[in-house]
DNA sequence: CGGTACTTTCAGAAATTTGTGAAGTTAAGA
DNA sequence: TCTTAACTTCACAAATTTCTGAAAGTACCG
């Protein structure tokens, strides 16, 4: 219980801490995001450095390294996480880089590419000319649009950012 | 087999619109929507009427009314879809309106005010002058921006549709 | 080349989610 | 008011997902 506070990370009261991640990570699950990830991402997040070892996450998490390893490679694939080889040690580091992740969760990129064709499909084989494939059509131009419309957006956040947080 | 072509709503190749439906809800099931509830909505969207009864979900999609019942209240929840009260029968009908399922599929709207909220007290608990407070904060700023954002985005949209499609 | 410090994979137990049948509720029409 | 078509709720069985411990794999470091 008695330990000097150190000047590079001296995490604060966990249990504030916690309540934020436990919290945040319900909102995320909420969303549609897997339990497990949503968790390891909302420490990150709440996290000094932005960078956590696994043997840390499982840690402040209560859970064991498979799962930490099974969430990890969820959030990397989503490009929401980034691993780092901690030099001169085999321990691996993860980590969130604001930049990174914004643009992955905006992206969705891979999603919508998907949603957008299988409506192509639809339009084609109920026919362009029926209500049913007019709608899919409509539906698909809706998602062109918004495609074009959040990368534009994304760089006016960009500059915003910049202006007001001082960095990009 | 032998059947003449209504002029009302013949529906056409089951087939091919089974495949849309399965392959379209499948990829909003990986987006992270509940199955049900996305084979539903898959349905709807091909169907030439744009609105569907119970009975005809529970046959199309080969489930009990049950399944049918729980599904179209999550889409109604959410604004994706609306019941109307068919006059004079005592059945329920469920209907697409693109302008408003665009607008829910947008909207999130309480789900981010949710995630700003998580972030907030974070901010406040973990100290607006730590490096982890000024990673939420920053990232709260974020969903601000975007939000204000979005709607202007689906003010472009409709005059954008309305310019393509002629209709709003 | 070991030895070892981590990480990943995998089979299975536990928890959760999903869909069903059946009973319950509601309201249209007689 | 009664009948009955239609929707909803509920308890449970089945399917799926999630997490764990243990074994296997990797690659630093001597």
């Amino acid at each position: 219980m008695r330990e000097a506070a150190e000047p590079t990370e001296r995490e604060r009261d966990p249990r504030a801490v916690s309540k934020f991640v436990e919290g945040f990570a319900a909102q995320l699950v909420e969303a549609g995001m897997q339990r497990m990830p949503a968790r390891v991402f909302a420490a990150l997040l709440s996290s000094d450095s932005g960078a956590l070892t696994s043997a840390e996450l499982g840690e402040r998490l209560q859970v064991s390294p498979a799962a930490v390893s099974g969430a990890v490679r969820y959030l990397a694939q989503q490009h929401m996480v980034s691993r780092e080889r901690e030099p001169g040690s085999r321990r691996e580091r993860y980590r969130v880089h604001s930049d990174q992740w914004y643009e992955a969760l905006t992206n969705r990129e891979a999603i919508i590419k998907r949603w957008e064709s299988a409506l192509r499909e639809g339009v084609t084989s109920l026919g362009a000319d029926t209500p049913a494939g007019r709608r899919l059509a409509e539906t698909l131009a809706f998602f062109e649009f918004v495609d074009e419309e959040i990368a534009a957006m994304m760089e006016r956040w960009r500059i915003h950012r910049e202006k007001r947080f001082g960095h990009g």
